[in-house]
Formats: structure tokens, sequence, C-alpha cells
DNA sequence: CCTGAAATAT
DNA sequence: TATATTTCAG
């Protein structure tokens, strides 16, 4: 039993990424409410066939190479038009999608997974929305996306904290050996200690009624993206020729726990966070990252129907690009 | 400039 | 209603 090193974890992440076998088929249309409007296409319904697949995601390739889907529920309905060239149409001259309103952004549950993930590795003391959403390297993530959601994040943390009460896992007991007193942060330990992550709500739900919506993400576009300065790859994949897409199958794995680990802190001075820095995010030489803990990588909806007051709005998902 | 929270929009 | 986006303040 040892120490995993920090061998870098999202080694283990990377073999998340990519589903385990299978791809789905991208094919979801970037139109908001108002353009599906407009265009008089219906927002769901519809039956088609749909389409495109995929667009150029970065030049890599998804190693791998998807080829079929295994069993994919696709919804139906989805007309997809984006932009490109085309023309047509009629109107004037560019899409305004994607300079000028973005799509409610959808946090699936893998986003949200992700998004854990990021402030557990973090750490509740670098959890800043710029390095959660550096760290989860999904395109098209904006800051404000990652901090609108970092505060429900919280605020959900602090409500189950109140309430004092364990989700985890119910009677079971999901490990939850925080020592205290050497090493872990107090908040850290305040927040993850009281509740590492469970995510179920105090006790409300008829049975198991996630408000996450099944899956169908994709990144608005990666046109115009005129970064100031690159934000150093905190710990990029550097791997062959392989860089994964984002994609999370899951099965019915039915269980939301994380062994977070504290962060090892280089005893001494502060521990990220060199003199001279503002609010930077130390890459390379700075950050330590943590060990990876288990990773229970299972999430999935299937549910449907809701019947009545359901709407769905367009998904982001983590596509690969370079930031 | 970035983060945190409230207000607003959907 | 809940969730996400936007705006305001530190």
């Amino acid at each position: 039993m040892r120490e995993e090193e920090e061998t870098s974890w999202f080694a283990r992440w990377e073999e998340q990424l990519p589903a385990p076998d299978e791809l789905m088929p991208l094919s979801q249309s970037l139109i908001t409410h108002d353009l599906a409007v407009a265009f008089d296409i219906p927002t769901h319904g519809g039956g088609g066939g749909g389409g495109a697949a995929g667009g150029g995601v970065g030049g890599d390739g998804v190693g791998g190479g998807g080829g079929g889907v295994g069993a994919a529920e696709m919804n139906g309905g989805a007309s997809s038009a984006a932009g490109s060239s085309g023309g047509g149409g009629g109107g004037a001259g560019d899409e305004p999608a994607r300079t000028l309103k973005r799509p409610r952004l959808v946090w699936t549950p893998q986003l949200h997974k992700r998004f854990v993930d990021a402030v557990a590795h973090l750490g509740i003391k670098n959890a800043v929305p710029k390095t959660i959403m550096q760290l989860m390297s999904v395109d098209g993530l904006t800051r404000e996306n990652v901090a609108s959601h970092l505060q429900k994040y919280r605020l959900y943390l602090k409500r189950m904290q109140g309430h004092g009460n364990g989700g985890g896992g119910g009677g079971g007991g999901a490990g939850g050996s925080h020592s205290s007193g050497s090493g872990t942060d107090a908040a850290t330990e305040h927040l993850f200690a009281t509740g590492p992550v469970p995510f179920l709500p105090p006790g409300r739900g008829p049975a198991g009624a996630d408000p996450y919506q099944p899956f169908a993400p994709m990144a608005p576009h990666p046109a115009a993206h005129h970064h100031h300065h690159h934000p150093s790859q905190i710990g990029h994949f550097h791997h062959p020729a392989a860089r994964p897409l984002g994609h999370y199958a899951s099965g019915p794995g039915a269980g939301f726990d994380h062994g977070f680990l504290s962060r090892a802190v280089a005893g001494g001075g502060p521990p990220v966070g060199p003199p001279g820095m503002h609010r930077m995010v130390s890459a390379g030489a700075g950050m330590a990252m943590m060990a990876p803990s288990s990773f229970a990588d299972e999430l999935d909806l299937g549910s449907r129907g809701g019947g009545g007051g359901g709407r769905r709005e367009l998904t982001l998902f983590p596509t690969s690009g370079d930031h």
C-alpha cells in the first residue's frame, strides 16, 4: 500500500474522459430558443434525422475513432443547422450565435461531476472559478458559468451542513476518514469532511429524481477566441496522440462518492501561490497536485418523459480544445 | 482583474 | 419552481 504518487491523477482522468468504448453521435443544434423559433424550427419534435456529425473538433483525432455507437438513446428531433457556410437563408449575414448570445448552459451530470472533481482536487482553497475552469479544460465553459455554478455548489454544501446530515450514502458510510489536525485544511475539512460530495437533496424527491438532464453536450463554438495569455496549462495531457474528448458514458452506477484527498502541502511557505503573484494559477512549478483518490465515475440518467413540464435546453460538452 | 453574491431572466 | 445568466460590489 503505497500512496499513489501524483503519477498524474489526470492520467486516470484521461481514462474516464473518452468513453469506455464508444462515442456518442454528436448531433446537437446550437440554436437557442429564439433562433429556433425565429427559424420556425421546433425545438424538439420533429424527427428527422440527425445529422451532422461532429464538426471538426480540434485537429486531434480522438483516439479510437469511434465508431459505432452502442446503445445510445437519441433524442428525437434536433434540427441541425449550424453555421458554417451555407447559406442559407436569408438573412443577414452571419449567425449571431456565438458572440452575442450563448445558449443556456446545461450542467449535465457529467459536467457537474467534472466540476466537483475539479473542486475536490483543487481544494476549497483554490477552488476558484478560473482554476476550476482551467482544470476542467472544457471548451466553451466560461468563468461566469463556473462561477455561477460554484456558487450554487457552495450554497448546496452549506445548506447540507446546516441540516447536519450526511448524504453520501445514507447508510452506508462512505469512508470519511478525516484526520483532523494535520495537513488537511480546515476549510476542506469543514466542507468535505462534513459532506464529501453527496448529491442528494435533504429529503426531497419522490425517488431518485435528478434535476439534471440526460445529456447532449456540445460546445457553442470555439470560433474566435482571443485569449490574452495562455494559462500555461496546468497539466494538460501530454499524450502521444490521443486527445480525449469529453464523454463519459456510464451505466447505472448510482453512487456518488469520491475519495478526496487532502492537498499535500509542501510544508513551509504557501502551498500554492508564490510571492509576487496576485492571484494566478501557478502552473507547472508551484502547483502541487494532489493524489487522485478513487474515482467513482458512474452516473447516468435515462429517465425521460417528464410529462408536462419538461424543458430541455442546449447543452455544452467538454470538447477538446485549447484555451 | 478576479472572486463572491444578488438580482434577473428563462 | 429551479436553474443559469447577468450585474453589482469587494
